[in-house]
Parts: structure tokens; C-alpha cells; sequence
DNA sequence: CTGAAAGCGCTTACAG
DNA sequence: CTGAAAGCGCTTACAG
């Protein structure tokens, strides 16, 4: 069917060897040879098979990125961040909801033991005990990079943002503005993101002199709808805290969402603060102040470390490589009515 | 390093050939043979190598997914769909951005040429001209289905919203509750959903008596920024249209943004309708009214159509499959102030 | 600079 | 039910 190197070969009058250097190391051929060959590559649109080619290379050229859940939108600018870089170098990206892949009783790191990928970005920070099992395994170890989230008790290279000075972002632009009573949305239960959130608005809060009690602290997810049924339960607290910061954005559209069905201002009753400064931040009403990760950095800083781990491109160095994130400034928050 | 099927032979005491047979049509092998067989498998974590597997069938065992832009959020519901339906027939996904490929110089169809995929979901229905000539080969047309987005002059298997649908049911609801001066926010210039949701929205102006004069046909993209630029002419339009249609959430959810920002309330100055019924569009303010898509319905059911297509699983059948959308009537739309 | 040959790890007619 | 052997399409020491 398709036309393969030996074809090639016997078109241009040479071996498949001089057809592969022309190729892939045309230093390794004359001019004379090379320019024959790759008239005749051209002509017929002759293309490597990949399969035969990573057969005998063993090497994929391949990148798994493993994701919590492919239908949430967060990750797609984190995603594309990934294969501008990979695309870069030549290597492809493969991707896969590590929930849904569980659901069919597979193994989320059965495309590394398949040889199909040679690494995986991991962006699920808690993985099932099956897969933990798995990361434990060198072989496995050595070919997995976390990125975003990433394992507590593990030891992995990782990329992530600076969750702590995020949240310590968010109370010193809240203290700013005059607010003492700070209320505190998290996410899920054990998600890494949110215990590093908040102890950076802990700490922050410390270095105010305030803290932050077990009564101004809820939520149970990143979604809208989370931070929706939050509302109801910052509205009946009383007294009501004058700002709550979200380790979301999603939580603080959707408190926002809530506090407004209650008859509740943002910010004139409670300021709001987001975590993530997805897109739409900046079009709800009112637009929201929120602490901005760089999403496509992220995903080309893990891309690079992942490349560095398996020995594509440069020396491996630091392996290890956290964000900065940065305050913006929007309408979703003011200073406390006196 | 890694062991292979010749290590569990040995190990087995069979062939290799017995070992392939146990491990992909148990039935032909007698059940003694296979226990012993699974057991040194299971022991020794043997996984069949991929690509010496996808070399001797000449199968890739994996699909393309080709996006107009990775980083747009609209696609990560519609790709989770189509890799639950992957799943479920053991293929794999691998996803590349159309726009950032051709940035490289690469053929966005290399990975079909290189038999690295056996056929490619195609979300860009505006591919460049190299492209163009591309799908016009015989090889790569008879693996490509379109989703979502489509050529207007090709004739490729297809899954797709009922635009055309989608665009009277936004007529139909806005002329129910009394609006006779609707405008129109379109999606990007030559953008196929576009001209059938405005088709749709025009047959259903007719029916009514109504037409949409070009005094009211505005917007150039599907973004957010789009629709926040729109205000401005919105607004600035007089005798101000009761209501606009808007080709995109996005839009919408922008417009609203820059209407109020001018002063104007949505839906008592103006009512807008939206497209897509994306996660935010329930929690922005007020709640956007919109025509569904089944994002899910439409990534399973363009991998349905791609396994057949290559032939996985059932006979070919119908290839081509337009999926209903539903209005969501929300706070967006109201009767027109007298 | 070039070629002959081995081999990457499988699967599958073909025989028995 | 099982095995020996060919072959999928490449790449790469090894020789010359």
C-alpha cells in the first residue's frame, strides 16, 4: 500500500542504510546521494512509520499527559502549554483522564509499560492506591513528572505555581483594604493545592496577627457548584466575613453566583477572591480579583522537565521548578463597609 | 531491560506464537496452557510492546484529535467524550492543535502518514490550503471524519449540532416574548457554524415576518473580547435592538460584561441568547439563556463514527449524525420594555 | 561514504 | 492445540 524505505531504496539505487542516514543524519551521506534521495522521498511522499521506527529506536517520541478529569477546562491552556513544547522537539502528546481510565480497571500507566509513550505528566495529585503502587516501581518512577499537583509523600520532578504565595497574595491585598474577618473555600478534601493555599493565607494571616478559625473555613471542591452552595453558608454566618478567598475561580463565579440569589452585593457586602485567573474572570460581573497562574508556562516548563528527565535536548539540571503567580486587581473587591 | 514475549515463552514453556495466542484469543489455546501462561504474565508484568504490535498488524490502535485550538476550553468536554468512547475500545487519543502545527511546517496529517494514527477527528473546519490538498487523497480522506466544525465543500462522514436548529429555537423564544429588532453576533469571518446558525436564525426571522437587516449582523470572532467589543456598537446603535443572538457563550458572556459596563441592563435594556450552554453559563449574572450543545454526545458519537469508519467494532453504517440542541431558557431573555 | 545483515518484539498463515 | 518461521519497516554497529 503505503511506500516504505525499501522502496526508496530501490528507486534511488542504494541501500535502506544510505535511505535512513539521508534522513535522519544527512551529514553521514554526500550531498550527491542525499539530494537523489530526498527527490525521490518527496515525489512519493514517503514517510518513517513511526512503529518501526520506535521498534528499533526504542524510543516513542511520545508524552502522556495524565489529567483528573479531560472535561474540565482548566487544563486546556495548561495542555496546549505542553504540546507547543513537545511539538518543538519533535515528540508527540498523548493524553488520558486518569478517572475515567480507573473506571475500566487499566492501569493509568499502562502506555508507559507498553512502551507507547516514554513519559508521563502527571496532573492528578491523588492518584488511586493501584497507580501509587505503580509510581513506587523505578521503572515507572523514573519516566513520571508532576505537574500542577503533584503527591505529598512523593519525591518526583515536578512543575507547579506558588501556591503558598498565592494565597498570601490574596490576604495582604485583603488586609490592604481594611478587611480583619477572612473567610477561606477550599477544595477537595486531601487535593494538595488547597492545603498549600491555605497555609500560605495562614501564615499571611499570622504576619497580620490574624488567624483564620475552623468556623470561617468550608467548601468541598474547585467547581461552580461548590462555590454556589457555598453562599448559602457564608450568607447565614453571622457575623458575616467581609471577604472570602476562593482556591478557585470557578468557586468564586459561582459564590458570587449565590451571594447576588441572596440579595448579597459583591464587593459592597463581601469582597471575593479567586485563585487561577481563568479567561472569563475578567467578563463576570463583577469582574473578579483573583490570583493569576500561568497556565501555558506551566505546561511548557513541565514539557521541558519531562524532555530533561528522558534525556531529550539539554543536560538534565534542576528537575524541579515552581511558578511565580501574581495579583490582579479587579471589581470583585473593596474595602470593608465601616 | 523490560521482558518480553520470548522471556515468557521461555518462561511458559511454549512459543511465542502460544503466548500471542493466550494473550489475544484465549479460545484457541487449551485452558491449562493459558492459566500457565497468564500466571508467569501476570508474575513478570508483561505488557505487549505497542509498537512491535501496531508494526505486524499495521494498526495504530489510536486516533487523532485535530483542534483548531487546544487552548480553548469549548473542546476539553467535547474531547472527553471522544476519549470515553476510545477507551472503551482500547484505542488511544493523541490530540494536536491545527494552528500550532502549521506553525512548525509540519502536515497536520503526518501522524496518519507515519501510521502513527488510523484516522484523524478533524474539529477545524477551516484547514489551510496544504491541508486542503491533503484530505483531497484518497488515503487521508477515508480516514477523517469531521466533528463539530466541517468543510462546506467536502464531503467527509460528519457529527455535528443542528445549528441551523439552534439558530430558530433563539428566534423563536425571543419572538415569543415580543422582540422584533433582534441583531446578530457572528463567529469568525468564513467560520461554518456561523453561517448556519445565521441561516437557522433568518429562516426562523422569516417565518415570523422578520429579517434581519445587515445593520444588525455584527462580531468577527467567538471569543469573550469579541463580545465585550460588541457592546460598544450595540449600544451605540439606534434605534437600540431589544435582543441579540449571539453565536457563542463566549460572546455573549463578553457582551453582557461591556453592556453593563455602558450602563445598560440585561435583560431590561436588552435580552441575549447565547450558544453552547457551556459549565459558566448558569452562574454568570444574569444566568444566560442559550442553545445546548451536547459536548459529550458530540466527542462519543465522532469517535463512534471514526471506529467505524476504520472498521473497529460494528459494520459501517450511517456515517454522518447531526445532533439536537435544546434552548435553556434563563435570566438573560425577557419581554421587551414597552 | 556506503552496504549487508542483524534485530527491535510482535503476529499469523502454514503445517502438523 | 501448538510450533517453526517469515516478515511488519525501520536503524545501526560492523566492514570495507
Amino acid at each position: 500500500m503505503s511506500v516504505s524505505i525499501k522502496d526508496i531504496a530501490k528507486i534511488s539505487g542504494v541501500s535502506t542504510a544510505t535511505v535512513s542516514r539521508a534522513l535522519s543524519d544527512p551529514t553521514r551521506v554526500s550531498e550527491k546521494t542525499r539530494q537523489a534521495i530526498m527527490e525521490v522521498v518527496e515525489k512519493h511522499g514517503y514517510r518513517v512509520n513511526s512503529h518501526a521506527r520506535s521498534l528499533r529506536r526504542q524510543r516513542a517520541d511520545a508524552i502522556l499527559a495524565l489529567l483528573p478529569d479531560l472535561g474540565n477546562p482548566f487544563f486546556s491552556v495548561i495542555l496546549s502549554g505542553i504540546e507547543l513544547e513537545l511539538q518543538d522537539h519533535g515528540m508527540d502528546l498523548l493524553v488520558a483522564d486518569s478517572r475515567a481510565t480507573e473506571r475500566t480497571g487499566r492501569s493509568v500507566f499502562n502506555h508507559l509499560h507498553a512502551s507507547r509513550v516514554d513519559g508521563v505528566i502527571c496532573l492528578d495529585g491523588t492518584p488511586t492506591d493501584a497507580a501509587r503502587a505503580e509510581l513506587a516501581e523505578p521503572d515507572v518512577a523514573e519516566r513520571v513528572v508532576f505537574a500542577c499537583e503533584w503527591m505529598a509523600d512523593g519525591d518526583f520532578p515536578y512543575v507547579r505555581s506558588d501556591n503558598r504565595g498565592g494565597g498570601a497574595l490574596a490576604v495582604d491585598h485583603l488586609v490592604g483594604l481594611g478587611h480583619c474577618d477572612i473567610a477561606f473555600l477550599r477544595g477537595p478534601v486531601d487535593n494538595i493545592l488547597t492545603e498549600e493555599r491555605e497555609a500560605g493565607v495562614r501564615e499571611a494571616l499570622a504576619k497580620h496577627g490574624l488567624d483564620l478559625p475552623d468556623t470561617r473555613v468550608g467548601g468541598h471542591d474547585f467547581t461552580l457548584e461548590a462555590g454556589f452552595e457555598a453562599a448559602e453558608w457564608i450568607a447565614g454566618l453571622s457575623p458575616r466575613p467581609t471577604a472570602v478567598i476562593c482556591t478557585s475561580d470557578q468557586i468564586a463565579i459561582g459564590l458570587m453566583s449565590g451571594l447576588r440569589e441572596r440579595g448579597l452585593s459583591v464587593p459592597d457586602d463581601v469582597s471575593v477572591v479567586g485563585f487561577d485567573d481563568i479567561a472569563s474572570a475578567a467578563y463576570v460581573t463583577p469582574s473578579l480579583t483573583t490570583i493569576r497562574q500561568d497556565r501555558i508556562g506551566l505546561g511548557r516548563a513541565a514539557a521541558q522537565v519531562m524532555l530533561k528527565r528522558i534525556g531529550v535536548g539539554k543536560a538534565p539540571e534542576a528537575c524541579v521548578c515552581t511558578l511565580p503567580v501574581s495579583l490582579m486587581t479587579r471589581h470583585s473587591t473593596a474595602a470593608p463597609k465601616a
